[in-house]
DNA sequence: AACAATTACGGAATCCGTAAAAATT
DNA sequence: AATTTTTACGGATTCCGTAATTGTT
């Protein structure tokens, strides 16, 4: 087993050059990484160095060393790092979402103090990655997640409608299909990642006027007539949307992709952390 | 950075359970692994350890944590093995082969002080993994392997002769195929890697009676009449063949599948030191 | 009473920096 | 003359083992 001050002098000269480079660096003295390197070579029983009276560089050995250590000295600072997190994990709840609809049901709730919600979205096939990894402890995503070490709770589902003037003719039905919103011009948030490409891909010919900040959707929304889109939990935002003086009427959308079943994915080994939020979500889902 | 000794005492502990069982394992006093584990909570700012008053067990996170150790020890012992079997390598050319002809060329040889001759024969899908974990620095192959670090030069060629019984029909025509070989019963060393393929997939409803022995080999195909196999390079290892009194009849085979071209495969950054050897084998090559 | 963990204390080994030496550019 | 590496030496830190303490089984 070998020092890993050790290996770091090495990776640092096989930077720098020189140990007085290296020393500087590692703000330590020359002799410090002269008798460090001796050490090493005496440990592995190898020469890393080839010696001139006033000059020393890395054999062909010793740069191969180099890369080696510096792989020794990553899985060093993995280990530093990943047992932060799990512990971090242990402690507080981080929770994600891969869309806005569950994010506003989280943010309704009055969260417990040891839990703590990423803002931006997640891939959905970065759930699983994200949850092994232990960068989240619990992440509320779209897809019944079951796998060796994964397990997911159904939390319930989000269901889009499309808010028309009330004078177009679509308006006057009960519901309508992605179809019949054929060639018409929506004004979207840009940031409601999963549906994007959901109406994208449904609705033929449409346009979609997306809007980066929520004040100029608003207001967009406020004073135009374009349709817009919200869901059954669109309520839980209001400030997203203008209630007042809309004179829309909401339809909702009859397609089968046009509905979302959200669950809650999460370590096994962490259900018992998880469960009293997974209570409390289930609770708040409209 | 953290001492890999702390990640060993961690790990000792996760698997024996007490700091004193720990202690005793590693060869040192209780104390010692006690302030050892204080100093590792320490330095990663985590609680590892439940703690009683007379008795101490390892949290979630430690176990989390035990496991994580292992990889980072593993890579530092990693470290050590990967960079004495490069520096060995760089002094001693570690020589294989896939198949018995081209060992018996080896053999042949007065090799060089720098060179050791490895005995087993290596699957020709190994070769490059082997060259690329300087297992090897030369391993003679029935392949032209050519990667962004290996590179193969063509030494020479081996082809497969079938020795027939004098008075046998076919003893008397200049060459013969697989297909002419029919039905009939061989004996065969074991030990012939790639050619024990070919000959069982090229002959149809032949027999194979394979030796492991070679005196067994010799002495059965002494007093029998059952037809084998050499090649052209055979004569190395005369110790093989019973070449005297022996009255069957040498046909070399025609088939393609009966030459196989042999090439010395190395890692580029190795060109140098191999060098000699190639020439050295290049030239003894019938 | 026996056992397990922790704390206290003293000695020993290790490690580091300063200073000096050797040799090159 | 200025650099670079190596060796020598003295001090300081760290580390370890023995011994004592605490508390449980």
């Amino acid at each position: 087993m070998i020092d890993n001050y050790l290996l770091e002098e090495l990776v640092t000269f096989a930077k720098y050059g020189t140990l007085a480079a290296t020393a500087e660096q590692l703000m330590v003295t020359q002799p410090t990484v002269t008798r460090g390197m001796q050490k090493l070579e005496e440990e592995l029983g190898v020469t890393l160095f080839v010696r001139q009276p006033n000059r020393i560089s890395l054999s062909k050995t010793g740069q191969f060393a180099a890369k080696a250590a510096q792989k020794a000295l990553d899985q060093n600072q993995l280990f530093i790092d990943e047992v932060r997190k799990y512990e971090l994990n242990q402690r507080v709840i981080q929770l994600g979402t891969v869309a806005p609809g569950p994010r506003m049901v989280v943010n309704s709730l009055r969260l417990a103090s040891n839990t703590r919600l990423e803002q931006q979205f997640i891939a959905p096939e970065a759930v699983a990655p994200k949850l092994l990894s232990h960068d989240y402890t619990l992440i509320i995503t779209n897809q019944e997640l079951q796998t060796e070490q994964i397990e997911a709770r159904y939390l319930g589902s989000e269901s889009l409608s499309v808010n028309l003037d009330q004078f177009t003719y679509l308006a006057n039905q009960p519901m309508v299909t992605f179809k019949e919103l054929k060639g018409l011009s929506f004004i979207v948030l840009t940031d409601i990642s999963l549906w994007r490409d959901i109406i994208q891909a449904n609705i033929p010919q449409a346009k979609f006027l997306y809007q980066a900040q929520t004040t100029a959707f608003t207001e967009i929304t406020k004073y135009s007539n374009f349709p817009y889109f919200s869901t059954n939990l669109s309520k839980l935002a209001p400030e997203n949307h203008p209630d007042e003086n809309d004179d829309r009427v909401r339809i909702p959308i009859s397609d089968p992709a046009a509905k979302m079943d959200f669950y809650a994915a999460y370590l096994q080994q962490n259900r018992k952390i998880v469960a009293p939020l997974i209570k409390q979500l289930t609770a708040a889902w409209l």
